[in-house]
RNA sequence: GACUCUGUAGCUCAGCUGGUAGAGCAAUUGACUCUUAAUCAAUGGGUCGAGGGUUCGAUUCCCUCCGGGGUCACCA
């Protein structure tokens, strides 16, 4: 990058970095730094009257920095939080040459850069506990100016919001926002409880496929792929349940995975090209004893996060404790529309979403109306946690039929605050039963439905070889997360969520300009002037271009022999 | 994909009906040995997202494009 394109600030901090070199300061060292303490540590455990940590070392970014004369203070931040530190000249330069606190400390150490001190701990007359700095050393000098954020009893001063920037620059929001660390801290500590709780039952944490050769298991739009080698067409796995009930039958009796999925669908407030599911399947269970286990579950992970099952979210509270409301969804049918739809075909269905204001198309099929009415009268309805359970056959090709009604299925979803949170069934084992319903899968989608299921044929082999009942629950990681959060959008709970890739403005390589005979110092110049492509100069004047050429120089003291006149129209020929 | 709001200094934002831009913090220089949004004084910093149009003149009005937010559609 040319100097030219650099902000003032940014010129200054290279500036000090080279003045650091200069004095033989390494600004980034390559030998370990072994701190003793953390942030958090100090603030928590400091007692003045023994008193104790009077010999920490210590590491953080520079956040802040008040200096007063012959003594300065600042803050460091590290993982745990922030700690003050005390400098005073006499004591970090003993000698003496001044130079480490008076050139170093007050002027070539920036707000951004990584240091490490050592010192003792004390309480400063203000009440704040404090490094006493002894020794002082940089760790990593920072060139590029940090937002700052300021704060005065809980109010924020000019915080740094831009949620583009936010999520472009995840680690600059990891930095200044330090509430943005706790949801992600979240996060890990809830996939942890599952994971714990898991593990405590004997299940196998397993690794699946993501390149599959027929995305199975749901149906959605798949991103494809292509394996140059084996010359075939590879797809992102949509789901793994295919792939984790292929398991069961071979022998193993509890398997589960955190998948990171991929749909090639929109995206918005709750939905991310790619997100993260945990599946599990437990071999010899049906669904009525997988929806104890999700209650168990997910009141645990309330517990552990929370400390109390009662969450905030949005204006409301949800209370994630044991036991959830249980209803069968043509209940909940009944219960938001009045309609009785449990004996109803295809036609009078159709009837009752004309009565009520439902859109549908002639593609839809039984299934597909019933979870339309379902989708548009219901389900936001369901703000505490609610299984919704008896799915439609026809909208549910991987689950068992219902064990005393076979038009409905072993299925349910758990709905909290109005949207699907899980998704379980006593899985379908009869392996010519699901090879009818893949089929029927195929002839919906020969009929329209995109989003209908492929046929995985050596799915239904190997449930030709026998799988033992099993049932299986999917729970989405990234919702459940905004949920303990209290997060409103997918991308304050993923690290890095999926954006549009920054564009640079369109320029010519430097290369095209030299072709012209135009030296590669006054190539930057124009490029800077606004001249990003040679087609612009065509029709530019070469007086003109001269005069711009050195005042340029000159404005921006760029110390250049300016160009000679005739040399300039050269180049415009 | 549709509608709508939005893009001005490193950050957060002003900028009326068109006359090439302001503030606070940050930065630079100086003063200050217990401050904490430190304080005080001075200084510098901007192709006002990109391109085109109207105009004597556009950050401002119009069009196109590129980012981003929100709402809706899609997401069994």
């Amino acid at each position: 990058m040319s100097n030219m394109e650099l902000s003032e600030q940014e010129l200054i901090r290279r500036a000090s970095l080279q003045k650091l070199r200069d004095l033989g300061i390494n600004p980034y060292p390559a030998n370990e730094f072994k701190n003793n303490v953390t942030a958090n540590q100090i603030l928590t455990t400091f007692n003045s009257e023994i008193p104790n940590l009077q010999e920490v070392v210590f590491a953080g970014r520079l956040m802040s920095q008040r200096i007063m004369g012959k003594a300065s203070f600042g803050e460091l931040q590290d993982e745990t939080g922030r700690i003050q530190i005390y400098v005073t000249r006499d004591e970090i330069c003993p000698g003496e040459d001044k130079t480490l606190y008076n050139e170093v400390f007050k002027k070539l150490f920036d707000i951004g850069d990584i240091i490490g001190v050592k010192g003792y701990v004390f309480i400063t007359q203000m009440g704040e506990t404090t490094i006493h700095v002894k020794e002082l050393v940089l760790l990593s000098k920072s060139i590029r100016p940090l937002p700052v954020v300021k704060e005065k009893e809980g109010k924020t001063f000019d915080a740094f919001t831009d949620p583009e920037q936010r999520y472009r620059q995840r680690y600059l929001d990891l930095i200044v926002n330090p509430h943005v660390k706790e949801v992600f801290l979240k996060r890990t500590k809830m996939i942890n409880q599952m994971r714990e709780m898991f593990n405590e039952r004997g299940y196998i944490e397993v690794e699946t496929p993501i390149l599959q050769p027929i995305p199975g298991g749901a149906a959605a739009r798949p991103f494809m792929t292509h394996h140059n080698a084996l010359n075939i067409q590879l797809y992102l796995r949509v789901a793994n349940e295919l792939y984790l009930k292929r398991l069961i039958v071979g022998g193993f009796e509890g398997v589960y995975e955190f998948s990171k999925d991929f749909r090639n669908e929109g995206m918005d407030r709750t939905h991310n090209p790619e997100f993260t599911v945990m599946e599990i399947y437990v071999a010899y269970k049906d669904y009525n004893w997988m929806m104890d286990f999700t209650e168990e579950m997910i009141e645990r992970v309330a517990l552990a996060l929370n400390g109390k099952t009662s969450i905030p979210v949005g204006d409301k509270e949800i209370d994630f404790k044991r036991p959830f409301k249980r209803i069968t969804m043509f209940e909940a049918i009944r219960e938001y529309t009045g309609f009785d739809i449990s004996e109803m075909d295809e036609n009078a269905l159709r009837d009752v979403c004309q009565k009520i204001g439902v859109e549908f198309d002639n593609t839809m099929g039984k299934g597909k109306l019933i979870d339309e009415i379902f989708g548009e009268k219901c389900e936001g309805h369901y703000i505490q946690p609610t299984f919704i359970t008896d799915y439609p056959v026809e909208m549910s090709p991987l689950c068992k039929k219902h064990r005393s009604n076979p038009e409905l299925t072993e299925r349910f979803e758990l709905i909290v605050n109005g949207k699907e949170l899980c998704n379980a069934y006593s899985e379908l084992n009869d392996p010519i039963d699901q090879l009818d319903r893949f089929q029927e899968q195929l002839r919906l989608s020969e009929k329209g439905d995109n989003e209908a299921m492929f046929i995985d044929m050596d799915f239904v082999r190997a449930l030709e070889y026998g799988m033992p009942p099993t049932s299986g629950m999917g729970i989405g990681i990234d919702r459940l997360t905004m949920l303990m959060t209290n997060s409103v959008s997918i991308q304050d709970v993923l690290l890095f969520p999926q954006m549009k890739p920054e564009k640079r403005a369109e320029e010519d390589p430097a290369e095209k300009y030299l072709e012209l005979g135009i030296p590669a110092e006054w190539v930057e110049v124009l490029m800077k002037m606004g001249y990003k492509k040679v087609s612009q100069l065509k029709d530019v004047k070469p007086g003109k271009l001269f005069n711009d050429l050195c005042g340029f120089n000159k404005k921006n003291q760029l110390g250049l022999l300016n160009p000679v006149a005739n040399d300039v129209s050269n180049w415009l020929n």
